[in-house]
DNA sequence: GCTGTGTAGATGCGCGTGCAACGTTCTAAG
DNA sequence: CTTAGAACGTTGCACGCGCATCTACACAGC
């Protein structure tokens, strides 16, 4: 297998086994996150995005967060948070409260209902992130995993993963 | 930061920071793929699932593949292959052709123009892989890469990684 | 006070996707 | 030959997403 690349665009040729690595790093988390949707849709009628955006609130104080802080850390377009979030104040997970110093802002806060549909699905999450994920390295590969993943992702600095 | 986990579900407990290597690893994919789509979309009108559609076609015998076999290498359903090999068809970058053999079986067939494209596009492809993913990592770590990724992805056989 | 620029969210729209159901063809059993 | 079941691919449908656009508000400068 060999990879051809139109003459003189690439500075330097791409070994196809690097390549191959890149391929397969897609397939992995695509399978590995398509399994734990499926999981949670089954058991607990919850999307993988419905899910973070549970997680993403309940560890943040007060259970609350701004539209657009929770935006980013759900990597989710604005527009996408806004149906999302309509959909999960719509199942009762979720409200939506105004900011008192930004008139424009808007507060997401997690619902009691929703801390505890967050409670009854975490443990088929972890259970899935174990079996597809942790389970099959080792601690040592962990920690590779995450030294290369603190070069790879230019973190919000608040989120450095210790080597 | 402490994970917290309805009473005796899960086995063992799973420690924030292996959960925190599963997350970033979850966000570094998808910051990466949309960079790498967006590249291909302004430079080229391409997206990554039909630029993936494309490599398949190309690396394979006479250029063609079953539908159903193509399905399976780039990660998409029946139905979303039907559509996205219809636009390419579309756009002739893309034949169907039936199957002697068994007139169920349609093969996709990559067009002059298709692989055309393909190369034009497929610089772009490798700059982004490079400057995202590869340039990032040394040998070394890819090479640890390609062993975590061999135990993660259970792989159809013919597609192992060189340790 | 007004005006211009920037930001927070919401909405119209088109697109791509998966699921379930369907028609067609192949294969095996009787 | 006939019939049951499986496999291949397509289609109807609903849904979720992102982009561009819009409104409401904030904050500067005059």
């Amino acid at each position: 297998m060999t990879v051809t690349v139109a003459a003189g665009e690439s500075r330097e040729a791409i070994s196809s086994q690097e390549l191959a690595v890149w391929r397969m790093l897609q397939r992995a988390q695509v399978r590995i996150t398509r399994v734990l949707e499926a999981d949670l849709l089954v058991e607990h009628d919850l999307a993988l995005a419905s899910y973070d955006v549970l997680t993403q609130l309940s560890e943040s104080p007060d259970r609350r967060l701004r539209m657009n802080d929770l935006a980013d850390r759900v990597l989710l377009s604005r527009s996408g948070l806004t149906r999302l979030v309509d959909r999960l104040q719509r199942d009762g997970l979720v409200e939506r409260e105004a900011c008192a110093s930004d008139a424009r802002g808007l507060f997401a806060v997690l619902t009691d209902d929703g801390a505890v549909r967050l409670a009854e699905a975490t443990p088929t999450y972890l259970r899935g992130v174990r079996a597809q994920f942790l389970d099959i390295l080792d601690a040592g590969e962990l920690r590779q995993c995450a030294a290369m993943l603190n070069k790879l992702f230019p973190a919000p600095a608040d989120e450095e993963l210790p080597a």
